[in-house]
DNA sequence: CAAAAGATAAACCGTTCAGTTCAGTTTCGG
DNA sequence: CCGAAACTGAACTGAACGGTTTATCTTTTG
């Protein structure tokens, strides 16, 4: 079936063993995460885990991959880019928003800022999985924008990495050093509402 | 002289243990760092380290302050706000990328938002003394030329985030998740022009 | 059912590394 | 120049952890 070079052979528990790692390296990152406990929240023995993989480094990369997949199709399925600018916007603004301030994309990101320097492959996977679909998604949505002259855009994939960037002021790298963890609607709401009114002021008709 | 409950002990060569473990954390990280390799670098014996320091975390907060103080005062000194908005926000937004651009300030970022979770502590230090400074330095200038009609800010705390955001497109996580680590002056430039234009195409009269 | 394949628990190995100890050397104020 | 305090180096301890092995049990399937 599966002779991949890469040396991961699957087995009745394959999924089973993902899942537990999955936990414990979003909750601990690569070094912090232990193979032991891997195997106990797994309820899978280690004997099992060095039976499928042939170490922790390559554990994490597959789930990093598999992660990275689940990230991409959530994030394809939800952009539904369609209609007048400032509503639409507004709305990738909250998703993405309301994205990286929830456990899991914040976990994600530490993460592939930890170890992107141990595994470059982990840094690249993740941006192309969250930042690129992004960006691409935004990109397509401002190039229909322009042409509908509603728009008017000179570098458009500058315009839309400062959207994405408009969208993490005040809060992003808060939260990321921990200098406050939970934010409320309002907050959220002014950066959502700051972002969209600086860029289309700056890009709008 | 100094009885602190922290039990930070001085000594002759307290400065040159600083500067050893200041390369060997900003080169690994604090798990990667090893105290042997930390003596061996700093040129002190490890007993030495220990009599100084309780334990290697204590040690490492002992270098995250130092370091903070240090990127505080050079912030400030670098910072002489005044004149026309347009060409001082060129220059403010000049020296933020190159910083963060920097092998310091990217080593910085990456221990701050790694080890936050484990040292709450170390982050909010380092979130006072990079992100804070800028901010408080920009918001105190941007007040200046709202009171000289030349800018129209609302909300102006978030005026300045999203100057220090704006910042970063395309660079900032590119960099940090190893996608691109080395950027050209055409590349930095279109970024660093992008975020005054953008910026006043918003605030500007 | 019987054999093969898969899974398990637990002990085990080798290494790394924080932190300790101590006998001996250097430094420096008085 | 003496003696106390600071420093050294090297060996040691103990714990954590990645990875292996083995003997045994369970599941699948022909």
């Amino acid at each position: 079936m599966n002779a991949q070079p890469g040396a991961i052979k699957k087995g009745r528990k394959f999924d089973q063993m993902l899942e537990g790692a999955r936990k414990v390296f979003m909750a601990d990152g690569f070094e912090g995460a232990n193979v032991d406990e891997i195997a106990r929240v797994a309820k899978v023995s280690k004997a099992t885990i060095y039976s499928y993989v042939p170490d922790k480094r390559l554990l994490f990369m597959e789930v990093a991959k598999l992660e990275c997949r689940r990230q991409a199709d959530a994030a394809i399925a939800r952009m539904q880019l369609a209609g007048p600018a400032s509503a639409v916007l507004f709305e990738a603004a909250s998703h993405m928003v309301r994205f990286f301030l929830s456990d899991f994309g914040r976990q994600t990101y530490r993460i592939a800022v930890a170890e992107s320097e141990r595994f470059p492959e982990i840094g690249r996977a993740f941006y192309n999985s969250g930042p690129t679909i992004a960006r691409t998604a935004l990109t397509a949505y401002l190039a229909d924008r322009i042409s509908n002259n509603e728009l008017v855009v000179d570098d458009i994939e500058l315009a839309a990495d400062q959207f994405i960037e408009l969208c993490k002021a005040s809060l992003h790298t808060k939260m990321m050093m921990g200098v406050k963890t939970e934010f409320t609607d309002a907050e959220v709401d002014r950066v959502i509402r700051g972002a969209v009114d600086t860029f289309l002021a700056r890009y709008g008709t």
